[in-house]
DNA sequence: GGGTATTTGTCCGTATGTATT
DNA sequence: AAATACATACGGACAAATACC
């Protein structure tokens, strides 16, 4: 046989997943009963299961059994759009279009920091590596569900120039975007995101309740914002598990109206 | 005793990495090894390595050891910018972007296949369920290396009007866009696409020569195209491994310039 | 090419711990 | 408290891949 038997266990159960003869919610058979149903070990047939659930097909649970995993209802993220809103990203910006689909946003307190720029933000904001920046941090959650962390960083300048709310850790209501081009006269022309996947951290695990043997990846989201004379005015860092985000964007003229993808890999709109 | 004792090899061991006491190739102690180190059997070892393994941070090799990862220098696709260009994802069009970053690019041949639509190829489309569309799935690599896959869906009611070059498998140079243009008068005025990531298929893995353990996970693109009436005129679904892909999008005015995230996580325009 | 040592992969059986019902 | 089901850990045996002589 080309293929192992804890593979060959894995396949039969995969296919009666994707089949449909296997539904959504659905418990297995026991650990015992699949080992004498192939005729193998208890920890082959493990293996077999822990191959599904990196796949994510299914899920244990101890003390209950295995059970075909039911995917999350996801959350759609715009990125693109109203350019009049565009990289609006922190304050109340996203909050009312959370709440527009019937969902409880909530944010936790900004977390504030000064920082001796990193090689990966220095790059980012075209300053040279040690160079102080202000660093913003926030938790955002949907339902009670974690749901994103961001971070923002602005060279340490701005400060200095005057816009001293930035070291606030109170929310700047109006945005900062809104907020540096009142204060400083600087006006965000565009934005450019770089979109990355990855493993997460032993803060993200812990943060989104991710399962810790790092099944589940983030997406990583760099955006830097520029200003009128082509120059990085922020970078804003942002983690979103995979396993219940999506993202869109639209160029050009698109017809307004949600696409959702839902959990079983239908559409509606 | 807080954590499992294979946990605890983990994260020692994940320690080491993420200081740098273990570089990027460089191999770690055999299982053997480790068994003696942390006083603990071979196959908790192995649970310990394993681990890590999901977490995309070691990689092992049959009859070799396990090693430390490096990470794969990360293609990077831009996903909006010249709206003149917008949209014409098939042909030639990324061909030109590739050749500018020195990299070799490969197609395969475009395999054609009339289907009845199911649920969610109908719910792009805003058609029944079942309704015949034409399904156009190419193959790209670059530089040897298998990149994504991609399958552009449309309407079987275009080639009845006259657009009989669909159901061609050969390549439409100037773009399917254009010669929709051209032939029906039927004018792409924007696109929307959605991402998601979820575990590979079996087909995906091989295509992509993805570990079987399925802990590389894939982008899901899909791109709706609309006309001058708001109608979607195109569905395009296309597939990227998560471990050599990133995506760029920008909005408003953004400086030119490449922006890539090179392997260790710094940057560099 | 062949043979051998090394290293990881598969598979088994068993015992005990922990979570849930 | 007892039963059930998955989680952790151990030890052993052999297979398969690779490297080296």
């Amino acid at each position: 046989m080309a293929n192992p038997m804890y593979r060959q266990i894995a396949e039969d159960l995969r296919a009666q997943i994707e089949s449909g003869r296997l539904k959504p919610r659905q418990q297995l058979q026991t650990e015992i009963e699949l080992r004498e149903r192939y005729g193998a070990s208890r920890n082959t047939v493990r293996d077999a299961i822990k191959l599904l659930t990196t796949l994510g097909l299914v899920e244990t649970r101890p003390g209950q059994g295995t059970f075909v995993v039911s995917k999350i209802d996801p959350f759609v993220t715009t990125l693109s759009g109203d350019p009049s809103q565009a990289g609006v990203t922190e304050g109340a910006s996203y909050l009312s279009e959370v709440t527009n689909r019937n969902r409880v946003a909530e944010n936790s307190p900004i977390q504030l920091e000064i920082q001796q720029a990193p090689e990966s933000i220095a790059a980012g904001l075209w300053i040279p590596v040690g160079t102080e920046v202000i660093s913003r941090h926030e938790k955002r959650s949907i339902d009670d569900t974690p749901w994103s962390m961001q971070t923002s960083y602005y060279p340490m300048e701005f400060v200095e120039r005057g816009a001293r709310r930035l070291l606030s850790s109170q929310d700047i209501s109006e945005g900062t975007t809104q907020y540096l081009r009142e204060s400083l006269g600087i006006k965000q022309v565009g934005y450019r995101d770089l979109i990355t996947v990855r493993a997460p951290n032993v803060i993200e695990v812990e943060f989104f309740k991710l399962p810790s043997d790092g099944r589940v990846s983030v997406y990583e989201i760099f955006q830097t914002a520029f200003d009128g004379n082509a120059q990085p005015m922020r970078l804003t860092v942002t983690i979103y598990p995979t396993d219940r985000n999506q993202f869109i964007f639209e160029v050009g003229q698109v017809p307004a109206g949600q696409y959702e993808r839902s959990a079983d890999g239908s559409s509606a709109s």
